[in-house]
DNA sequence: ACTAAAATTTGACCTATATCAATGAAAGAA
DNA sequence: TTCTTTCATTGATATAGGTCAAATTTTAGT
């Protein structure tokens, strides 16, 4: 169980810190495609997540998932809902097996906020978070498809390799009808090309930029 | 100056705390339609919203404006930008009048983040934000713009007799045009009636619910 | 290597909502 | 009150992106 220390999250405690910390968690692992908490839960824990990769999404009137982010560990996940004492506002699902810590947040709250260091770690974390959102906001409101698909190959274009288009069309929060039409598109436009098969190179970042800036 | 101690964030202060935030804060009026910051703009304030209304809005690549959210006195105003040391990721313009308080940040930081109270209060206005963050998704992402009339309606529909119709578009960012259409058809189904000339009174609130629930 | 399943591409079509334009109603100024 | 500007309503049209379906290609299992 020291463990613990490695979180950055607490890894300034002291002795007696870690020991109340480990009085009020526990260690679970989670299978693929096991659901950490849906959408509309009320919190009682705090999840850190140690091992595997959590995905955050939310469901639209026609049950479509709404992908809002990936959590890689280690991380502190969905803390909002914590402090705002207010369901979770989205579902939490493994899509690799993974682990989570789980720490009893009422006690948390009364042991450890008069912490500074453990303030300042959740005020990151809260930060953090919030960063992620405004992302989501403008991704998801502010530009189009083109514009989601152009900023994903200028930021991301490595990932072509590694992903399926229907993973990336997910990421997006798009059809892979879309995605692949508008590759096409920009093809022809000769602003990238398909280098050997799944590669894509960069041929006009001045033209992709330009889309979403 | 002693206003200052009225603003909750900053009530558990002991005197000499006050005589430090006051040494690293002005307060400036501004007048409706001035712009607090923009988009983009890098952050050395922490703005504390004292008095009138601040819109916070995006802007799209048609320059249109996509509302985000309307900051009421008194309120701890974009903290993210400054913890996250990011630039603004939003415009925010008065539609009043108002006044705010600007803290320089590097220094409150230094002398203030050691203090519980000032940072758990930091918890809550970053889980708040977020909790409006989340709520934007939700409304833009999730929702159909019928969904959201309803839902409008539901929560607020007093201020169909406060604000113009134009107005009510513009905060739930959908056209004049739509929200008119929208409204006629709930007319129809018997879901609303307007009682007196832009009084709404909700006829099946059930109905209403099922569009967005 | 052979087959079954999954992923991609392409075309045809659909839908929600924006845009544009015209008309009428309300509000504010003179 | 009358005039002017703003706001609301309605119809016609445009458009981005989704849905459905079929053909083709790629990947994975045996």
């Amino acid at each position: 169980m020291d463990r613990i220390k490695e979180i950055p999250f607490f890894s300034h405690l002291d002795d007696d810190g870690l020991k109340k910390l480990k009085e009020i968690s526990t260690i679970k692992k989670y299978n693929q495609k096991e659901i950490l908490f849906y959408e509309g839960d009320e919190p009682t824990y705090l999840h850190v997540l140690l091992d595997g990769v959590l995905r955050l999404y939310k469901t639209n009137h026609k049950g479509n998932q709404i992908f809002l982010h990936q959590f890689l560990p280690i991380s502190l996940v969905a803390e909002l809902a914590n402090f705002e004492a207010i369901a979770y506002p989205a579902t939490a699902e493994f899509i690799t097996s993974g682990e989570v810590m789980k720490i009893d947040y009422k006690s948390l709250e009364s042991d450890f906020f008069k912490n500074p260091d453990i303030s300042f770690q959740i005020i990151r974390s809260l930060a953090g978070k919030l960063k992620i959102m405004s992302e989501v906001i403008t991704n998801e409101i502010v530009l189009t498809s083109e514009a989601k698909i152009a900023k994903f190959i200028v930021e991301n274009h490595e990932l072509f390799e590694k992903l399926k288009n229907t993973q990336i069309a997910s990421l997006l929060n798009i059809t892979p009808e879309t995605l692949s039409r508008t590759l096409t598109k920009f093809k022809n436009k000769n602003m990238i090309i398909e280098d050997e098969k799944y590669k894509i190179l960069i041929q006009n970042e001045e033209a992709l930029l330009s889309l979403y800036l």
